[in-house]
DNA sequence: GGCCTTATTATGCGGTTGGATAATTGATAG
DNA sequence: CTATCAATTATCCAACCGCATAATAAGGCC
């Protein structure tokens, strides 16, 4: 009698787990976290939903798994941008906000993303981690760049300022990931540019744009 | 023969209706979009589920109605503060900054509820179009602050500030939302105003604690 | 080429979901 | 006081959920 049972091959436990990783992120783009079910992401990384168990205890650790592999690619790609750019502090600061304005870290699918699983981490203390993790490493990378471009360490002005260019970054990511459409290729980054340049009182374009020398007196923490 | 029947009396359809939707966002701030079954939301509104069908055709149609009460609350809010502001243009544009940047805009279940929405706004196309129509009227209202401040109308000029100024009031609103602790009272505002100013060339925070006078060639703008 | 391990499929279970429908009861009008 | 109507409850249903377990075959080893 001949057999119905689907055929298949072995594959690597490496191989697996990254197509049921990336089965589970293309579903919660596409439909929210709501639409990764155990059977679809199992139909979408091309397996039965049983295989799932068998590679990950349950199904709360395979959306843990995934969302730290979000989390890693992206602070991956910033820390690859970090450490090919040049000494220049000027420059090292804005190739991070360029990096942190373009693909693939502005992209269609990575706020909703980052939406669906951000009230995960409310509830999840293993993703709450990973969350906390990345943000704070995030904003110290940022706090140092400052740091090294102003050339003092005022543990405080320091650190205002840092939440400062975080917010123009974070929110023009939003942007970027939410209306696509809605900038110029290369808009975000000289918005970000510019206006992490203005918090800081100093011009990040590298002088290209500029159209008149920039006193040091006006920026953000000057003010205080 | 006893009726163990649950007695219910009457209500408006806007009490019940209010009702609903309040349970509704409650909910999902609490435990995301997935606690917020109509089980659990008849419950915690008072009544059976039954009810949820007799007022709303169905379950999206009544989350599609929670997340219009919700941006129209954070709009309205917007509204009433300009409406009582000064008409000092830079009194008015700290006012609208302190706004989106205080209680109840800055609050920690907001951010949760953004994010929960923000993925059925991907699908349902009702929502999606409340929220284009909040988000841009948010940024125009902006926009056209900005323009009273600067006193000029270069619509691309202002385009770009306005973008800027809407990413730095989001970014600490995410930020104020996501870790409220990490901020004492009124310094998310304080580094609002302070921010925005930078980006404009302009001290928004009126003048109390400023130690020097503020050129204005150093905006964003004038980089540019 | 036969055997053995185990990766993979297949099937089933208890619980929950959103929705449909029937039964009941509170308010209102006459 | 009673009839009427619809707001509300109660019950049911098919589909789906995550998970457990049994059956099976793919591929390495000798």
């Amino acid at each position: 009698m001949p057999s119905d049972r689907k055929p298949y091959h072995r594959a690597d436990e490496d191989t697996r787990r990254q197509a049921l990783i990336n089965a589970t992120l293309a579903l919660v783009a596409e439909g929210g976290a709501q639409a990764a079910t155990v059977r679809a992401i199992a139909h979408k990384a091309g397996v039965t939903s049983g295989l799932i168990r068998h590679y990950f205890s349950s199904k709360d650790h395979l959306m843990a798994a995934a969302y730290a592999h979000l989390m890693h690619r992206m602070t991956a790609h910033s820390a690859a941008v970090l450490r090919t750019a040049p000494h220049d502090p000027k420059a090292r600061l804005a190739a991070f906000v360029t990096a942190a304005l373009s693909p693939p870290v502005v992209d269609g699918e990575a706020l909703v993303l980052w939406a669906a699983f951000l009230q995960e981490t409310h509830r999840d203390p293993a993703m709450r981690q990973t969350h906390a993790q990345t943000y704070l490493a995030f904003r110290d990378q940022l706090q140092s760049l400052i740091a090294d471009l102003l050339g003092h360490s005022d543990a405080q002005a320091l650190r205002r300022l840092a939440i400062a260019c975080n917010a123009v970054i974070d929110g023009l990511w939003m942007e970027g990931c939410a209306l696509p459409n809605a900038f110029a290729p290369e808009e975000l980054v000289d918005l970000g540019l510019r206006a992490v340049g203005a918090i800081l009182g100093t011009d990040l374009t590298g002088g290209l744009l500029q159209t008149s020398p920039l006193p040091l007196t006006t920026n953000m923490e000057v003010q205080a």
